[in-house]
DNA sequence: AATCGGTGTGAGTCCGGTCTCAATCGTAGA
DNA sequence: TCTACGATTGAGACCGGACTCACACCGATT
């Protein structure tokens, strides 16, 4: 009798507090443990909620103390590794203080994000972690703001949405790595992107997201201190599947003048720009040299290993986390926000141009 | 005025009722578009909630429709990209049907697998898909199910849990690769599995795994029918991070009687084999042969490209959603459930044993 | 013995929707 | 012109907890 109890509908404070005689309210406070109740009636309605198998309807909970213990996180892609990373990240950290993460993916389309937030804000959801597909189109992240609701960005920016921001200094890393091929002798320079734009790139195009355009910064700023001209031909968005991607690498490498080394925004493009240059026959570093965003643990296993710049993302999901929950719980900022900085990590896959031909 | 009226609490039908002119009963039905509303009083309460800027708090509705639209999914590590992909195809597959998903990580650990099955049916979600830990511990797996909530497994079976299970048939694609392996001449074959086991492995020792075990269960069928003795010393289990695992390949291929070819039960394992053995001097596949489970896009850029065991992760992400929709929904299982199989995608690091030493 | 402060306790309201039920309205059929 | 039936409509119950409020009770003051 007692074991399937949980037949039809399930067990209430009102089913305990019968069978453990008692009203429904002193039931309800020996469950939540608050107000005062005598032993022996704390007693009778744990023996009672343990005999019945009584589970809390969170739902009911929520609906009145307006808590979910629920936050939202909205990426463009968990397909991606580094936003499994990030996600993980973030639900370690949730957990740890008894958050649950409703994860919604949108493709890097801003209308779907834009909907999935709609969604999580109806599911009275506590916070929010958005990876924005824009950095341009903030309207909902905006409205988000100002609602009251908290709401952490991660790795991009958002055009006047003044939140907390979990993102590395792109800028900066960007420089330093385009300088570096500079150095090594490259001056055609290829960057590709999956970042959606309405038109083919041209110098001075703004750019959807803070994350690219930080990083094309970096890379105008370092050609601009070596006094060299800009390789603005070979920077390509809009770059989609991988077979899109494979196609864009052969232009790069077959057209007359071509790029000497090219630049990966992340690591999906990466695999297949590699696969590319691969097909083409030609050798990484000696005929093109390889740089991409995102260290992931396969780009030892290439040969030659892959030079790549490396972004603590586990440590931002959690940094996103904390952040989040810290507004929750409306607790001040804490002194000072960790900023995140990238690491160029050397490995092999960045030579001096024309070596083939020169050695 | 109208912008910020969403100050302090949000907006109610309650309110748009009000501002509607009309009772909470007739707005609530424009809103839920349920029941009889004249076309005045229709316009009305849309205007008034356009104006008001209403939205519904899905709470409160799943509260007395019981539903929530929302499935929970457990995973062991989303970081692993196995899980990465199967959770796309779960959440392209929930969201075309208006359900959210709640993602929780036990990080294989059965304890924590059971604390998260508690709290998502706390959360009163409407099914959940579990890749569970332990195929033998299992109560709670049970328990969700003889309650009538409906679950849908991953990966993995479960011991005396006869519900709808989404996996590939491990033994079959087992029993090939070893063959292959044998027939390229290997006799000594070893297999790392992350398994958490109380002791090292020994011949008949019950595996908590029923992927794992099945898999087992393939190798030893293959020396069987080929009538050669079972190389159980080169099973190793319990190959917790990369460090122990670059360990375990070390002592595999430096002891005497060493092993000729290696196979890995995932990416991340395979990872950090391969990692070890060019740590190690040694070549792939002439010193060594290596296959591994789960076909990375990666594995096609390493010298030489992977042998891999492929499963088809994000279609069962995806039938797996399916089926627990279905069921969710109340309608009967399809003609056949979906068998899938893996296939062997023969690259390039299986070789002859010895080859070199020969060669 | 009357009063005071604190603990226990139960009735009942509220959260924000859904949904039942009875009352009202309009008009088509007799 | 009167009745009947479907379309509208509003009051209020209800989902399952959290929490307010009024009241009973009890030992300690004075």
């Amino acid at each position: 009798m007692s074991t399937d109890a949980s037949r039809r509908r399930d067990v209430t404070v009102a089913d305990v507090a019968k069978a453990a005689q008692v009203s429904k309210a002193q039931a309800a406070r020996a469950l939540g443990n608050y107000g005062a109740v005598s032993d022996d009636v704390r007693e009778r309605v744990l023996a009672a909620a343990e005999e019945l198998n009584y589970r809390p309807n969170e739902l009911a909970r929520s609906m009145n103390t307006g808590k979910s213990n629920t936050i939202g996180v909205v990426v463009g892609d968990i397909e991606n590794p580094h936003f499994g990373l990030a996600t993980r990240g973030i639900t370690d950290t949730a957990k740890k203080s008894g958050f649950n993460v409703i994860l919604v993916n949108t493709d890097e389309d801003t209308a779907a994000e834009v909907d999935a937030v709609k969604v999580l804000l109806d599911k009275r959801v506590d916070g929010l972690i958005i990876a924005p597909a824009s950095s341009v189109d903030t309207q909902h992240l905006a409205s988000v703001h100002t609602s009251g609701r908290p709401l952490v960005l991660l790795d991009r920016k958002a055009q006047g949405v003044e939140v907390d921001t979990v993102a590395v200094e792109m800028e900066g890393i960007s420089y330093e790595s385009t300088t570096y091929l500079i150095g090594e002798g490259h001056r055609r320079i290829a960057f590709i992107s999956t970042i959606r734009t309405d038109e083919p790139y041209f110098a001075g195009l703004p750019l959807d997201s803070s994350q690219i355009s930080d990083r094309r910064d970096g890379m105008k700023r370092a050609f601009d201190e070596a006094g060299l001209p800009q390789p603005e031909d070979l920077v390509r968005l809009n770059a989609g599947g991988p077979e899109s991607i494979r196609k864009i690498t052969r232009e790069l490498l077959q057209q007359p003048d071509p790029a000497t080394a090219i630049i990966a925004s992340d690591g999906l493009i990466g695999l297949s720009v590699v696969e590319a240059i691969q097909d083409l026959g030609l050798s990484i570093p000696d005929d093109v040299s390889f740089l991409m965003y995102d260290d992931f643990a396969w780009t030892r296993l290439t040969t030659p290993p892959l030079t790549v710049i490396a972004q603590p993302v586990y440590e931002m999901g959690v940094a996103a986390a904390e952040a989040l929950i810290r507004q929750i719980q409306g607790r001040k900022a804490p002194a000072a926000k960790p900023e995140f900085s990238a690491t160029l990590v050397k490995r092999g896959s960045v030579g001096v141009p024309g070596s083939r031909a020169n050695g």
